[in-house]
DNA sequence: TTTATAATATGATGATCGTAATATATTATA
DNA sequence: TATAATATATTACGATCATCATATTATAAA
C-alpha cells in the first residue's frame, strides 16, 4: 500500500476545505472545480478520484461546515466564563451577531451566504439545506429550552440581520443593526411558549 | 425612423422583465444572456444594443424588481379596507409573511433570493443592493413611523423568516416560522424607541 | 412603391466549465 | 533497490458562456 495510511482521506479534507472557503467567499456556481484543486495544493485532475462530481463535493461540504459551525457555537459558549447568570443562548447570539462574524463570512455559518443558492438548485441540494437548517434550530431548542417554531424565529432573525448587516455600506446603521436584532432575538424567549 | 415611437423602450422593458423572472427563479449567474432574451422573445444578438453588457442589465433589473416591490407593497395596502384600526405597516408584514409570497418568489422581493449573491459581486452592484436595502427600510420607516434601525430589524426579521420558511422542507414549520415571525416583526414597534 | 435606417438575427471567437482518459510520480512492501 | 499499486498531473472533449461582427429584416418617410 503506498502512501501512508489516511493520506487520502487527508487529501480529501484539504479539498472540503478548500471547497468550504471558495463557497462561502465566492458562491457555489462561481467556486470551479480547477480553483477549488488548486486553494487545496492540487490540480484539477485527481478531483474525480475523491468526488463522484460537483454536487457530491457540494453537499458534504455543506454538511461540513454545518457541523462545523454548531461545534464552534456549542463550544465557545462553553469555553466563555459560565459562571454569569446570563443564559448560555445569549452568547450564542452574540456571536452569530458579533462584528467578527459579519466581516468573516469564510468562516462562518453558510445559511445567509448560500441559502439563497442552494434553493435554485437540485432537489437533493435543497434536502441537504432543510437538514442543516432542523439541525441549527434542534441546537437553539436545545440550549434555549424553545420550541421548534420559536428557534426557528430566533434563526431567522440572526440570519436575516447577519445578511443585512453584511449588505447596508454605511456601517453605523450595520452596527446597529445587529446589535438591536441581538436585543430581539432575546427577546423572543421571554414572550414564547417553552 | 423605422419602427413606432417607444418601441425599443418596450422591448428593453420586455427584457428587464425576463430577467426579472429569470434571476429570481435561478439566480443570477444561473442565467444567460441567451435565456434571458429567448425569455423576452428575442434572440441573443440584439442584447448589446440595449445594454452595455450582463453587468449593466443585472443592475437595472434589481433597481427595476426593487421599486416594482416597493409600489406593490405601498398599494396593497392601501386596496385593503383601511377602515380597521390596524396599522398600515402589519398588512406589509402580513403580505410580505405570506403563503403566496413565500411559494412565488419569481415574483416577490429579490432580497431573500440574491443578496447572498450579489455579496459576491463587484462593487457596483453590492452598492445597488445596499441602496435597495436602504430604499425598503426608509419605506418601512415612512409606514411605521420608526427610526432606521428598527426598521432595518423589522426587515432584518421578514427577509430570514421568508428565507427560511422556504428552505424548511416541513410545511408545517414553515408555515409557523412564518405566523410567529409576524408576531414577532410587529412586536418590535412596540418595543422600541420611536 | 421604393428607399434609408433602425432593430433584430445569424454566426463566430476566445474563454472557461465539468468531466474523463491517460500518463507520470510517489511510496510501502518485498 | 526493485516492484506493484496508488495518488496525482497532463491533456483532451464537448458544452456553454459573454461578447462582437456582420447579415438580414421590418417599417416610417419619400
Amino acid at each position: 500500500m503506498p502512501y501512508p495510511e489516511g493520506h487520502k482521506l487527508k487529501v480529501r479534507n484539504r479539498i472540503l476545505t478548500s471547497a468550504a472557503d471558495a463557497f462561502r467567499r465566492n458562491g457555489i456556481r462561481e467556486s470551479s472545480v480547477p480553483s477549488i484543486m488548486k486553494g487545496a495544493g492540487l490540480t484539477h485532475g485527481g478531483f474525480y478520484s475523491h468526488f463522484e462530481n460537483k454536487e457530491e463535493l457540494v453537499a458534504e461540504t455543506c454538511n461540513f461546515v454545518v457541523s462545523n459551525t454548531i461545534d464552534e457555537l456549542r463550544t465557545s459558549t462553553r469555553n466563555e466564563h459560565s459562571d454569569k447568570e446570563e443564559p448560555e443562548i445569549n452568547r450564542i447570539i452574540d456571536f452569530y451577531l458579533s462584528p467578527y462574524h459579519r466581516d468573516h463570512a469564510e468562516e462562518g455559518c453558510i445559511v445567509p451566504i448560500l441559502s439563497g443558492e442552494i434553493a435554485q438548485c437540485s432537489a437533493d441540494l435543497q434536502g441537504i439545506l432543510s437538514h442543516a437548517l432542523n439541525q441549527y434550530i434542534a441546537f437553539i431548542g436545545e440550549i434555549s429550552g424553545s420550541d421548534e417554531t420559536t428557534s426557528g424565529v430566533v434563526l431567522s432573525i440572526m440570519v436575516g440581520s447577519l445578511l443585512l448587516a453584511r449588505s447596508v455600506k454605511d456601517p453605523v446603521l450595520s452596527t446597529n443593526i445587529l446589535n438591536q436584532a441581538k436585543v430581539q432575538a432575546k427577546t423572543v424567549f421571554n414572550s414564547s411558549p417553552k
